[in-house]
DNA sequence: AGGCTAATGACAGCCACTGACAATTGACAA
DNA sequence: TTGTCAATTGTCAGTGGCTGTCATTAGCCT
C-alpha cells in the first residue's frame, strides 16, 4: 500500500546513473582530450560496467552531445514561439539572442555550464566532433526551415525561401563559433554581441562592390 | 640524373594499386552500402592485405571522399583565377558554375563519373559519410574565405565580411545539394540549372516581408 | 513472500585502425 | 650481371568502439 511515487526508485536511479556518466564523460573529455578517453574510463569512473554506459548512450559522440542538445531544443521551440508578424529572419535573430540569454540555466540543470563551454570550445578542436556537429546542426537546420515554411504558409518543398533563409542564418551563426572556438576566453555575453554583429554583416555582403577606393 | 622520370615502375604500380583500392572501394560501397562494407573486403577486392589499404588511405572515409576532394581542389583554383572585378559573390557563382561544366573531365581520369555520382547520393544518405562531408565543406570554406579576403584586400581575421559571405554561399550549394539527394535521376545538367536558381534566391530572401496578401 | 520484469554484468565477437618486424621487390651502381 | 640499398608489402599482435546473448540482480506489485 504504497502512495503512488510517480517517480519510482527506479526511475531515480537510471536518471542519476545517466547523469554521472555524463559529468564524468564530459570532464574527462575536456580534461585529456576526447580521443584520448575511452569508454571504459569513464564507465569505470561510475563504477559500472562498459555494457551499461552503452544502454545509456549511442556511442561516445552521443554523449559528446548530449548537452548541446538541449540548447537545440530550446533554439527551435524559440523560433516556433516568435510572434507570426516578424520576419524570417527577423524571428531567428531573436531566437537565437534569446537563447543566449536562457541557455544558462536550462544548461545548468544537468551539468555546471562551465564544462558545457569546454565542452564547445573542444568539439570545435576535434575533427570527429566537429564533424559530427555540423551534421546535427544541419539536421537542426531542416527542422528550422520547416517551422519557417510554416509560419509563412509555404510549401518547404516547393518554395526555395525557407531553406535558403535558414541556410544563410546557419552560415552566419556557424561563423561565429568558429571565431569563438579561436579565441579563448569569450564569455556567454561575448558570446551575444558576436552573434548580433555577425548577423548584422549579412546586408552589407551581399552589396556588389566591397571596395571603396 | 632525369628530373622527368617521374615513371619508375614503382610509381606506376603504386598509382595502378591506390586506382584500383578506390574504384573497387566505391563500388562496394554504392551497392552494398558504405557500412555493410568491409576494409577486408576492399582489400580482397584488390587481392592486397589490410594494412596496405590503410597505407593509401586514413580510413575508410579517406577513400570514401578521395574523389569529391578533386572536385573542391578543382573549386578553389577555379575562384582564384576569377577576374579582380568580379563582385565576391559574383566570383563565387562563377566559380561554381564554370565547376559544373568542367568537373566530368576531371573525375572522369580517376574513376566513371557515374559512380561519382553515386557516391555523392550515398553521402547524403549516410550520417557518417555525411558529417565528414560537411566538415570537409568546412575547411574548403574557411580556405575560400581566405582567397576572397585577398582578392579584396582585405584582412580575414578583423573584416567579418569574406567569411560571411563564403559562409552564406556555401549554405546555398548545401541546400542545393540535399535537394539534389531527395530526388532520384538528376544529371549533371539539372544540377548546374539548380545551382543558379538557389543562387538567385538569396536575395528575395533578405526581403523583410514574404507573405503578399 | 513470491512472481514478474527491467536493469545490469560478464563474455564473446566484429570491425576500424596502428605499431613493429620480417620478407619481398624495384632501383641503381659497381 | 650482380650485389647493395631502400621502398613496398604482408603478417601478427594489440587497442578501442560497439553489439548480441544470456545469466544474474534488483525494483515493483499482488
Amino acid at each position: 500500500m504504497n502512495t503512488v511515487t510517480r517517480s519510482g526508485l527506479r526511475e531515480r536511479k537510471k536518471q542519476r546513473t545517466r547523469d554521472a556518466l555524463l559529468r564524468v564523460a564530459l570532464e574527462l573529455f575536456t580534461t585529456q582530450g576526447y580521443e584520448d578517453t575511452t569508454v571504459d574510463e569513464i564507465a569505470e569512473g561510475v563504477d559500472v560496467s562498459q555494457r551499461t554506459f552503452f544502454r545509456y548512450f549511442a556511442g561516445k559522440e552521443d554523449a559528446a552531445f548530449a548537452v548541446q542538445e538541449i540548447a537545440h531544443t530550446q533554439f527551435v521551440a524559440a523560433v516556433r514561439e516568435r510572434p507570426l508578424d516578424e520576419a524570417p529572419l527577423e524571428a531567428l535573430r531573436n531566437a537565437v539572442l534569446e537563447g543566449w540569454d536562457t541557455i544558462g540555466e536550462a544548461v545548468e540543470q544537468v551539468v555546471p555550464i562551465d564544462l558545457y563551454l569546454r565542452m564547445c570550445r573542444l568539439t570545435e578542436a576535434t575533427p570527429a566532433l566537429l564533424a559530427a556537429h555540423l551534421r546535427r546542426n544541419d539536421e537542426v537546420a531542416e527542422e528550422v526551415a520547416r517551422v519557417i515554411a510554416e509560419r509563412e504558409g509555404l510549401d518547404v518543398d516547393t518554395d526555395p525561401r525557407p531553406r535558403v533563409a535558414v541556410a544563410v542564418f546557419a552560415g552566419v551563426i556557424r561563423v561565429m563559433e568558429r571565431l569563438w572556438g579561436a579565441n579563448e576566453g569569450l564569455g556567454l555575453p561575448e558570446l551575444r554581441a558576436l552573434t548580433a554583429t555577425y548577423l548584422d554583416a549579412v546586408g552589407p555582403v551581399l552589396a556588389e562592390k566591397w571596395r571603396t577606393e
